[in-house]
DNA sequence: AGTGATAAAGTTAAGGATAAAGTAAATAAC
DNA sequence: GTTATTTACTTTATCCTTAACTTTATCACT
């Protein structure tokens, strides 16, 4: 047996009285006495009203939705982000559509124009590798709709809400400390230099490197992904030509674990023969052995960051104008990268 | 500037037709003329329209969205449910609305109603740890709303749709391969009982015992949780009590990591000390040295069939009645559990 | 010429909730 | 005792789209 869900005129037939009494008393609305609310709220309960969200929604021109968009899931970072933007909408008493955009610029156009569709109060967005077009971030805005960039963010940024953790420093940071450790012959696995985070990533370990004088070998600089096979497969590169350096910088802690991998498969160790360090930080990185060091970036930071601006953008609505938020990195060193300093 | 969204209505305003002609048009409905919906498409790409999906839903007393429920996201097997679930929604052009209960049974009914409320054409879950009363889901099926039940199922499952492993079936292999292998002393280190997946990989582990009369010893079968720092104190304890077994099956493999874990720490190696594997596969497992070997439960198959059935219910509605589906684990070794058998 | 069928629109109502404006009765103000 | 203000509701209009029905025009056939 099928049940129809419960309307606000279910009720007000029952009570004798309108929708609009209803709905008001339902939400506290003053125009409604205490007595009267009280009454309807215990017939609401009794028969088991739930509001129809899109019928408010229409009517509200406002969703109490935001939405998601990464180029991800199943990455520790943007699992870590969905997590946290997931929690503090929820705690605002907002709903989240996740959209993954696989790294494709077309899909995620497509979801952007869905997000608009459902009229979504605001968009938080990591961008793909491939995005280059940045007309539809411009028809979201004058939409009127709110949209931050997290972590991933266009170039030039200074048009978009942008927060991202400052790529260049911790890159500087954990070289600049590698070498005050002793390192002198340090590689970079590095990604995909059209997007932020591979291009400063890289501009960080190259300024370390030129303000501290030491040459950068160009066989050792390698670009091209985020992903653990690239790093397996620049490893194995590096060791067939037999040219590895002393420490491997990694862009991301997926090409580091390939970087485990591999030195495992051909009988090395870390990080006795060859030396590991990452930028980004995962949970898994303490059960590998060793554990692996690396270049924090806090994503509890960054929705924070994210949501508190989509936050206030909603409110102010007009009068709101773009900012960039740039955070800090930490360095978090664990069994690699420690040379001279094994306790 | 802010721009008001296109509504059919403009559209309807600039050509002189009705509202409904445009409406129809856009859908390719029969009704309108070749030459007059290819007019209107024109101008409604010209005007930048977006459908309204609120409006539309609520309209067609349907979403096209489905709603997902899940204990947790950072955890690689949600994660993984969460992506490809996502992915099979993305391609029947259906959006995902996704929630997460945190194990708390409250949020979890919230959620639902939540869901409900938000007319998701149907609901994908996986319970908590907690959650006994199952009444909320008899609501949801009460509401018509297809709900199908992943990996986690509600017990007795006879009234519902669920999707689950093999889990007594899978520990029973891992265990069988073991002792075939030569192993005779191990351990359980499961999770809660309460739920299915505690239960059934515990029953498996027994009764793979019991048949090959293998006594099994009440110290090493502990139970108590999914996590990581459970794996971590569980071996930490046996370790103290000087009371280890040759292998360690663990319940999920953030049980193995801690297990990890607390065996570098005190200085121990894998397999060579001591032994693990582990229901539920990752690829960060990969890794880890030595390699974890594990019980795989193939995400993909369960969210394929998980989709299927919402679909098939969403179609079928009245005459639909719940099955359950039950598929099978694989075997996963690598580079643990392996005695006598090292290439 | 008159009937029927078909094509291509148009009209109305419904979906459920809410904002804005309106009304009647009770209370307050002078 | 008349006017102003509150209180507690009700009525109406709106959000935008779609399903179901109706109208008008055109053409074919007897």
């Amino acid at each position: 047996m099928r049940e129809r869900a419960v309307t606000l005129n279910d009720i007000a037939k029952k009570l004798n009285l309108s929708t609009v009494t209803i709905s008001k008393a339902l939400r506290n609305h003053p125009d409604i006495s205490p007595k009267t609310t009280k009454l309807i709220k215990s017939v609401a309960d009794e028969l088991g009203y739930t509001p129809n969200i899109m019928a408010r929604n229409l009517s509200a021109r406002k969703s109490n939705t935001i939405g998601l968009v990464v180029p991800k899931i199943a990455h520790f970072f943007f699992g870590a982000i969905i997590e946290s933007v997931y929690d503090i909408a929820f705690q605002n008493n907002y709903e989240m559509i996740l959209t993954v955009s696989q790294e494709s610029a077309e899909r995620e156009k497509k979801h952007l124009q869905t997000l608009l569709a459902m009229k979504v109060d605001g968009i938080i967005i990591s961008i793909t590798q491939e995005t280059s077009d940045l007309s539809v971030f411009d028809m979201v805005e004058r939409r009127g709709v709110p949209i931050v960039f997290i972590d991933r963010v266009p170039e030039p940024a200074n048009n978009f809400t942008t927060v991202k953790v400052d790529d260049r420093g911790g890159a500087y940071k954990a070289i600049e400390h590698a070498i005050n450790l002793g390192y002198r012959k340090i590689a970079h696995f590095g990604g995909y230099t059209n997007i932020n985070i591979g291009k400063d990533r890289l501009s960080g370990f190259r300024d370390a490197m030129n303000d501290h004088n030491i040459e950068i070998n160009p066989s050792w600089v390698l670009e091209g992904g985020f992903g653990d096979n690239y790093g397996y497969d620049s490893f194995m590169k590096l060791y067939n030509e037999k040219n590895l350096p002393d420490l491997i910088f990694a862009v991301t802690y997926p090409v580091a674990l390939g970087i485990y991998q591999a030195v495992n498969e051909v009988g090395l160790r870390i990080p006795e023969d060859i030396d590991v360090i990452c930028f980004g930080n995962a949970k898994v990185q303490n059960f590998l052995s060793p554990p692996l060091s690396c270049i924090d970036q806090s994503t509890d930071q960054l929705s924070k960051i994210a949501m508190d601006m989509i936050f206030e953008n909603i409110e102010k609505k007009e009068e709101y104008s773009p900012r960039q938020v740039v955070i800090d990195t930490e360095l978090v060193l664990r069994g690699t990268c420690r040379k001279f300093n094994k306790e």
